[in-house]
DNA sequence: TCCCATCTGTGACAATCTTCACAGAATATG
DNA sequence: CATATTCTGTGAAGATTGTCACAGATGGGA
């Protein structure tokens, strides 16, 4: 260190260094890259590898270190894992925000796909939106001025939906405009297709109770096929990707 | 167009932008810029502008857009405001949790004081959970080996719970040998009472079709009294509080 | 229709962040 | 004390972000 005699040098490690940072967020919450490295004495890259070292304890985006989030566990669990298509998803939602009418009743289906319409419904004209899935829920209850009908049942944790007899008998009792449904898989032969059975029965009565059925899907789904199987394409008024429209020549298979 | 019948642009303005913006944030808490202006069909450009003019509504740090604090955690924020006794709520569900027996199907109520229940479930033996809350729900879909039935219905917001003839109906086909419920106001004359009327005749019918019933409040309850009716004190086999068991005498009362 | 004010997209440049490899320092171990 | 291991700092190259000026697009009024 140069030769600089009595500049005593505070050495820090590891373990505290996180401490340290830990403190430091707690009270201002966000911490600029290079204030962190100066106030722990070391280089940038020193908190870097630190914050690396442990991934779960602060958040860090664009050279920010931010407090830890409290609790915004499992909420959006889904949606992260399986976002391969998440840009086209959006896309094809945000054609179909604009399908919606004032005072719609709506049947908003589950899965990937649908979630990322809920930040392009209107909540400027009364709206009611019916769902199954606790993912949809929790995103519908944060908009105001949306009523929201869940239907209850038992909980499947591998897809966060809900089914039952209760869910189907109460759907008997709703008028719905229009429903908007996903899916895993669209085929020309093969037809509209999912992949838990237990939610074909839904889809079924949403789509018979429905005026208005639409299809939402990005156009990886195009031509494959999934296990369960829930409708004929032509049963749909329209499909929507994140391209637009399918062409209403394909309508006419399966 | 490229032949896509209906194909609409969508044009979107300023102030929706940002609405759009803000809805976004609130599911997701975070936001890349140029997620955004994907999303929002404009450039990267007009996103910074458009953040750059309302200041106060968005966090932007490092190319990220970040929501708000208040509303990053808006999932539970019925806790976050009223976890005055927090401490001895929990108290209070833990000697709770000690009641349960395996297999057993539990009816969990809603409100400040459940959720700390929730926690202190056992999760090596079978227990279905039957419950009305968003935010209950939310906690038990977080653990593992827990069977959950919603009663859906009509949701309403200020509570965070569902409503509705279905659910009632629901219920009738369960066979619920606990219920566990909490309450805003426990007095000796005026009986057991909380704030929202719509909660009652759920909370009457699991009392009705439940073998036990278990009432949960901190001790700052015993002797208030809220709007809406739901019991009386001697319906109850226990009133539990962060103390232990209330006396068998107060249970002759009201 | 024209003109004006405003909004929006683009490209260029500067500033910053990210990653990597390498070398020196600190620490542990025998 | 020597060696091995881990930790830390540095600099450079590439990617990303921030800023700015300018030109085209848009949307009212006259």
């Amino acid at each position: 260190m140069g030769g600089l005699l009595g500049l005593r040098k505070v050495k820090v490690k590891k373990p505290e260094r996180l401490a340290m940072l830990a403190a430091q967020l707690k009270a201002e919450g966000v911490l600029h890259l290079k204030q962190a490295a100066e106030r722990l004495g070391v280089s940038e890259m020193t908190v870097r590898r630190d914050l690396a070292a442990a991934p779960d304890t602060f958040h860090y985006l664009g050279g920010y270190i931010l407090a830890p989030q409290t609790e915004r566990d499992g909420l959006y669990r889904l949606d992260k894992e399986n976002d391969e298509h998440a840009e086209a998803k959006d896309a094809a939602c945000r054609r179909v925000a604009a399908l919606i009418a004032p005072g719609d009743t709506i049947f908003l289906d589950c899965g990937t796909t649908t979630p990322h319409l809920i930040a392009y419904l209107p909540t400027e004209v009364p709206l009611t939106v019916v769902c199954y899935s606790l993912n949809i829920a929790n995103r519908l209850a944060q908009r105001p001025n949306i009523r929201m009908i869940l239907l209850g049942g038992l909980f499947h944790p591998a897809a966060q939906t809900f089914s039952g007899d209760e869910a189907i008998h109460a759907m008997e009792h709703l008028r719905i405009n229009h429903a908007i449904l996903s899916a895993g898989g669209v085929h020309d032969q093969q037809g509209v297709t999912c992949s838990n059975f237990n939610e074909v029965p839904i889809k079924q009565i949403a789509m018979q109770r429905a005026l208005r059925k639409t299809l939402v899907i990005d156009s990886s789904k195009l031509r494959t096929v999934r296990p369960a199987f829930f409708a004929k394409i032509s049963q749909f008024d329209e499909i929507v990707t994140e391209n637009g429209l399918l062409p209403r020549a394909s309508h006419q298979g399966a």
